[in-house]
RNA sequence: GCCAAUGUAGCUCAGUCGGUAGAGCAGCUGAUUCGUAAUCAGCAGGUCAGCGGUUCGAGUCCGCUCAUUGGCUCCA
């Protein structure tokens, strides 16, 4: 086995040893009291065997690297607390996890906020009574003995999931055991800083055709000073939200009148204007060519694509003259249908087209999410049909392309690869070949992505770029997926230099993901001050008395005429009024016109982050602010 | 769709035990002509999400519906 140390270094580990064994071996001075380790992002025991290769973390629970084992321990404080209460609710799990943790139960009335002060004020006696937390050993028969005595039946169902004749280990505090691999602090009177979040529903094992399980979300750390940042931080990231910069910049909105029917507003526009209007400079300069497709097509259409019989809970329906009809959900046909107007050569592939296709999608109500998850969206697609030894290039090209994207707006993201999931079509062969085609690509390329089983779309695997929103929550945007089935579907051909008929292959692909998406992250991501080249007015010119106003209107058109996108505010209003509303606006350049610049002749600039910059000549502000327009900074 | 919470002026929010609806900001009108994040005064603005019920009387209590928020599920 492979395993990357913490420090970086890579080391040959020997199947059956634990994160302990190896960090007692290769980190000396970190292995005193270890108890908990993070292996690839997941807390494990210090004591159990690893399986694979993955990087290695090590923790103790002594030092602030051992928040995850002090929130296991709240959960279990927490569950223990419940328990004393609400004594019918039967335990099912409680982990720790980013920010906290929760546990799931299974109760004969919700839980609601309003519990919260109890279980809180039965936890902090938990804590003072500061038990021990004893590691108990049982053969499994025995452990599944105890806890059907216990009458707790979803730990009885955990332990028989578990592999036969494993030691099953349990966690003793007080009158209070818990089924858990561990590792915990010492005591209970270690967790002092915690707080109960919220209440959700949640299925039992994440299944929505098992019993909903009542979730209480916590979190706790090892300092108070440390919690109150926690919740600060909260707090903060809620005022950079797209939902509420969106109308207080007025650029979007979501109505009551459209659930997940977003409206853009005038400067929403311009905002999303610059984002296609680049989005078309670099497909034009990648080689693509845009087509655009209806929006809705016949019944034939989408029973042979497949979405008829794979993805009608998600699609719109309507009858034209008494025939069927859907709205797309997916601009991928409408790519099919041009592609097959003519004859290809193997010298023409690949073809790649590329649409800003509105899709609409029936999402449940529950999971509508201001600009982030909607039920009409723009996607930026692109659908290359190649030849199979393109495969890898293509995927190559589109992986630049994505990166080319997120990088210049200074994001960070995530790569997964998804397989195939059960509500899928075609053989299993093909399934293999085109995940076996996305792994190479990514792989060459050295970027890092994790696996995501069974995720992929219902006609192939995929590569899916996540980016993250002001509360660190994860969002898909960009994806590239590979599909072998679509061109038989559809009975796509290319003539090969034999003359014959052959089958291409096909890559879906998006860049932004959804526009609406995009914008939404954009928007947490800069607070709304977006860069100068995509904001909706880039400079606002402010008279400073009536004398001025003239000047204003003059310099205004200056830049406008330059295509610079300009506001004036002559307004009789004082300047500190005018630039604190300009400021709130998030406008990059403010030029403030008085008398001394209009003797002068120059302009007072302004900038939104920078403040006053002092004067200096129309020309050479024009010329600065074309610069970092093209430069797209 | 499921679990929980929320819904009062354009926005942010107060409204006690059920007794005729309140603030700040924004808006409008007037005065002020001002130098880098809020000038002053006045005016206007509401079917308290919608429907139904209890009550002499409902923003307030109850039921249903709709929408939103945080999760689950799903996904760009």
């Amino acid at each position: 086995m492979r395993i990357q140390l913490e420090d970086g270094r890579a080391i040959d580990a020997q199947a059956g040893q634990s994160a302990l064994d190896i960090a007692k071996e290769h980190l000396p001075e970190r292995y005193s009291g270890m108890l908990a380790a993070e292996f690839d992002g997941h807390l494990i025991d210090a004591f159990a065997p690893l399986q694979a290769d993955g990087a290695l973390k090590t923790l103790t629970w002594e030092d602030d690297g051992g928040k995850w084992t002090l929130r296991h321990t709240a959960s279990h404080i927490m569950a223990q607390a419940v328990k004393r209460l609400f004594p019918q609710a039967k335990l099912a799990i409680g982990p720790a996890i980013d920010n906290g943790f929760y546990y799931d139960f299974d109760t004969d009335r919700p839980f609601s906020t309003e519990d919260f002060d109890a279980i809180e004020k039965e936890m902090k006696k938990i804590v003072k009574e500061n038990f021990r937390l004893e590691r108990i050993e049982l053969p499994r028969a025995e452990a599944i003995a105890f806890f059907q005595q216990q009458n707790e039946p979803y730990k009885v169902e955990l332990i028989e999931d578990l592999p036969e004749g494993e030691t099953i280990s349990l966690y003793k505090q007080g009158e209070f055991t818990d089924l858990c691999a561990g590792p915990h602090l010492g005591s209970t009177g270690k967790v002092k800083h915690f707080r109960l979040m919220s209440v959700a529903g949640a299925y039992w094992r994440g299944d929505e055709k098992n019993k909903m399980l009542q979730r209480i979300y916590a979190t706790a750390f090892a300092t108070k000073e440390e919690l109150e940042a926690y919740i600060e931080r909260i707090e903060e990231a809620k005022k950079r939200d797209h939902r509420k910069l969106g109308r207080q910049l007025d650029l979007f909105d979501i109505q009551d009148a459209g659930p997940g029917f977003p409206f853009f507003y005038p400067k929403g526009m311009v905002l999303r204007n610059q984002l296609e209007n680049f989005w078309r400079e670099q497909h034009a300069q990648r080689g693509y060519q845009e087509i655009k497709t209806p929006i809705i097509l016949n019944r034939d259409l989408w029973i042979q694509s497949g979405h008829w019989d794979h993805y009608q809970n998600n699609m719109y329906f309507t009858k034209i003259d008494d025939l069927d009809y859907a709205v797309k959900p997916m601009n991928c046909p409408g790519s099919m249908l041009t592609y097959k107007r003519r004859i290809y050569s193997y010298r023409d592939l690949p073809e790649r087209m590329c649409e800003l296709g509105l899709v609409h999608r029936h999402e449940l109500s529950g999971a509508l999410h201001g600009l982030m998850r909607v039920r009409c969206f723009t996607q930026d697609d692109s659908h290359i049909f190649m030849t199979p030894e393109q495969i890898k290039g293509e995927v190559q090209g589109l992986i630049d392309k994505l990166t080319y994207f997120y990088k210049l707006f200074g994001f960070s993201f995530r790569v997964e690869l998804s397989t195939r999931p059960e509500n899928s079509m075609g053989s299993q062969e093909d399934w293999d070949n085109a995940t076996e085609g996305l792994r190479l690509a990514i792989e060459e390329l050295g970027m890092p992505f994790v696996v995501n089983e069974g995720d992929g779309a219902f006609y192939g695997p995929k590569l899916d770029f996540h980016l993250e929103d002001a509360l660190g929550r994860t969002w898909q945007c960009g994806t590239i997926q590979l599909d072998f089935q679509m061109p038989e579907r559809f009975d796509l051909h290319y003539v090969g230099p034999d003359g014959e008929k052959h089958r291409p292959v096909m890559l879906h692909s998006t860049s932004f993901g959804s526009i609406e998406r995009f914008i939404a992250i954009l928007t947490e991501h800069t607070a709304g001050a977006f860069p100068l080249w995509v904001s909706p007015v880039q400079v606002k010119v402010l008279s400073l008395t009536e004398r001025n106003e003239a000047m204003a209107h003059a310099i205004a058109k200056s830049l406008s005429d330059r295509g610079i996108r300009v506001e004036t505010d002559v307004r009789n209003e004082k300047i500190g009024y005018k630039i604190r509303e300009a400021q709130l606006e998030k406008v990059p350049y403010m030029l403030v016109i008085g008398d001394k610049e209009a003797e002068a002749g120059v302009v007072a600039v302004r900038a939104r982050k920078e403040g006053d910059l002092g004067t200096m000549t129309l020309t050479s502000f024009i010329e600065s602010v074309e610069k970092e327009i093209r430069e797209r900074r």
